[in-house]
DNA sequence: TAATTGCATCGTACGGCGTACGAGTCAACC
DNA sequence: GGTTGACTCGTACGCCGTACGATGCAATTA
């Protein structure tokens, strides 16, 4: 089976340029490719959230027939798996920064991996059940490899890779979850609040009401790196 | 709008029992209710997971017309609320102890949501993108009230509220999805270790790859409740 | 008893989806 | 000139959620 051209990650490999219309109509449009592909995707995703992204819509977007995408990607879960990872890519200090400041570069990547997320809502529904892409896993060595360097032994490296990504998973899909898959913002409050009679505590702590996500955020994420590694 | 029956939550509220049916057909199943409905699309989740769940093969089940559903139900979405928070209801120790051991407590309910939650690990996908429903907010009712109790100030409970509850949703969601989403067990970790030259840190400490998932909730959660709440 | 009402069920049909299939186009190569 | 292989796309199929209206039956009313 398998005939397109999966496997590998050949781009254009021959000609080039030609443009396969014979008249000069309106088509302008360049030719289809996976890196096309996959930003439109995510342009689609932005706008219409996860359950805007149709094949038949997204080569609407690419100016193609919807099966010519076909050629390129093996399904839309495809699509779907290629946009969430490219949007994970970690652009910042790599390994070659020796910082004795490794709390601080830890803290670093996990907020720009929040904020990612949040730049793009649809990927907190998505990364929950979708595989780990390249971008992801990278980010997750980067992260294993500072905490190793902060002297976490071995044996519990496991555990606080664990955590950390735990944290910045659920922390990002809730806080995604309530700007967008309830209907209205006003709807949801008004709908804890008539119900806060049941809920008194909740309502006292202003859980979910209050606005202050990033500081609730850091600071969490403050208790944690303390649990698993005290300041000395 | 809303002819139905939406709403409230009236159940059968007039004539019972009698059967519909004239004759004795071989259709021995009883009326629909939205309880049964609930629970059989539960049934259906665990069995054929997100993607199984049609409203025509649930209706199958029931021994009715698919459209008989939507007497019950507004649409399909609000199936999969329900079946959400059906089983995340609470079954231990309510507020009534006013044990000490508020440490205890809490790393038993938090224990109890992620079972509850890996019995059915569906709703690890669900949960980033659906409502809360009051089972879930009774939990975080008494997660607050627990914590409240345990001397955590109202100006940190928020944000230990937020930790713990990320950390399970984290927890559980990557947890499930390895279980189920990756096509084959065998399939990820083979792509995992042909993968391993790039991501040495990450094999080295063995993520993903061990199997002692139980261990690492628990004692994640221990660092986590160290800093929120240092044992004195 | 007869007519009416309202809860509940369900058959049919519609529009939209993902995508299988096979035909088409064109550049490169023999 | 013929062949090949990369790429595009029109058509069609099966399945989905669900709008709509007909239908049956129990309770209510006259």
């Amino acid at each position: 089976m398998a005939a397109k051209r999966n496997g590998a990650e050949s781009k254009g490999s021959g000609r080039r340029g030609a443009s396969p219309r014979s008249g000069q109509e309106p088509r302008s449009e360049p030719p289809l490719s996976l890196e096309r592909i996959v930003a439109t995707a995510v342009d689609l995703l932005d706008a219409e959230g996860v359950d805007g992204l149709k094949m038949r819509r997204l080569a609407d977007r690419l100016g193609s027939g919807a099966m010519s995408l076909y050629w390129h990607v093996g399904n839309k879960e495809e699509v779907f798996d290629l946009a969430l990872d490219s949007v994970l890519e970690y652009r910042g200090p790599s390994d070659i920064v020796e910082s004795r400041d490794w709390r601080g570069e830890i803290v670093h990547m996990l907020e720009d991996w929040r904020a990612s997320m949040l730049r793009h809502p649809w990927t907190a529904s998505l990364l929950p059940r979708r595989a780990l892409g390249p971008n992801i896993l990278s980010r997750l060595e980067l992260l294993s490899k500072t905490l190793s360097r902060a002297g976490v032994v071995d044996a519990d490296l496991n555990v606080a890779i664990w955590s950390l990504w735990n944290f910045v998973i659920g922390a990002t899909t809730t806080r995604a979850n309530f700007d967008l898959s309830d209907d209205d913002r006003a709807a949801a409050q008004q709908r804890l609040t008539g119900l806060s009679q049941h809920y008194p505590t909740i309502e006292r702590s202003r859980l979910l009401l209050d606005n202050d996500w990033d500081g609730a955020f850091s600071k969490g994420l403050d208790f944690l790196l303390d649990g698993l590694a005290p300041r000395q």
